[in-house]
DNA sequence: TTATATACGATTAAATTAGTCGTATATAAT
DNA sequence: ATTATATACGACTAATTTAATCGTATATAA
């Protein structure tokens, strides 16, 4: 429980890796070799990316992504959202209705515990973690 | 990512009902009725808390459950490290080596991020959440 | 025109989580 | 003593989620 997945991992090693390469374009061919990720994966984590604005994207030889905002402008939990959906650390914080239990007692203490981790999230940054 | 168990969902369950009817024992067929819980694997995770001293567990016939120190003397990090093993985000944080990256850049941001999920576990006790 | 790079949907493989089954042991009640 | 009830625990199967792969389309610099 509470593992982040490679997605985010991905994410978090080009994000690192662009914050360090500012200037130039980088390419998922040569992120993926770089740090031994599977290209198709970090490829396909680079564009969920760059449909939220986060990074930017160059087509064509030569091209390649670099960071679009500033790292201390997005929050962990604006990430991670991003990438995996709604944090939430248990489905019936979203639904309607819990469907599971004919009689369940913790609605309260999960919302807390919920809201606590995505204050967390919303409280540190990219660049906090940079 | 970042769900937590139906184990620890159970388990939650369970400790309200216990912190509820503090004074007589309940049992795990009670309990497993009364929220619509499987059965066996209510009665694992019981055992679990039953071998850290969460709970006291009364054989036999009447038998069942009670809680066994202080709800508020419990955090939710020992909580779920009982149930699920050492809270870290990322296997990494724990084994000696990264094996699965040839070349990791983020070891000091996933330290960080772990931390402080660490942190607020430690901080919010069993009895905040009930 | 060609090679390189992103974009994206469909599918398969692997790993994790959830749930079941069978058996042993303790004990209160009869 | 015997029986019914309850915890204890290991092995196994099923379901779900996550990881990885495959195929194809589109844009663009050289």
């Amino acid at each position: 429980m509470l593992k982040i997945t490679k997605k985010v991992e991905y994410a978090l090693i080009a994000i690192k890796h662009l914050s360090e390469n500012p200037k130039k374009l980088s390419s998922v061919s040569d992120m993926s070799t770089t740090y031994g990720i599977p290209r198709e994966i970090l490829a396909k984590t680079m564009q969920a990316l760059a449909k939220e604005n986060i990074v930017e994207s160059v087509k064509g030889p030569q091209g390649g992504y670099r960071n679009k905002n500033k790292t201390s402008d997005i929050s962990l939990n604006k990430f991670f959202e991003v990438l995996e959906g709604p944090t939430a650390i248990m489905d019936c914080y979203f639904e309607s209705g819990c469907n599971h239990l004919s009689s369940c007692n913790i609605k309260t203490p999960i919302k807390k515990i919920n809201d606590s981790v995505r204050d967390l999230f919303n409280n540190i940054t990219l660049a906090d973690i940079s």
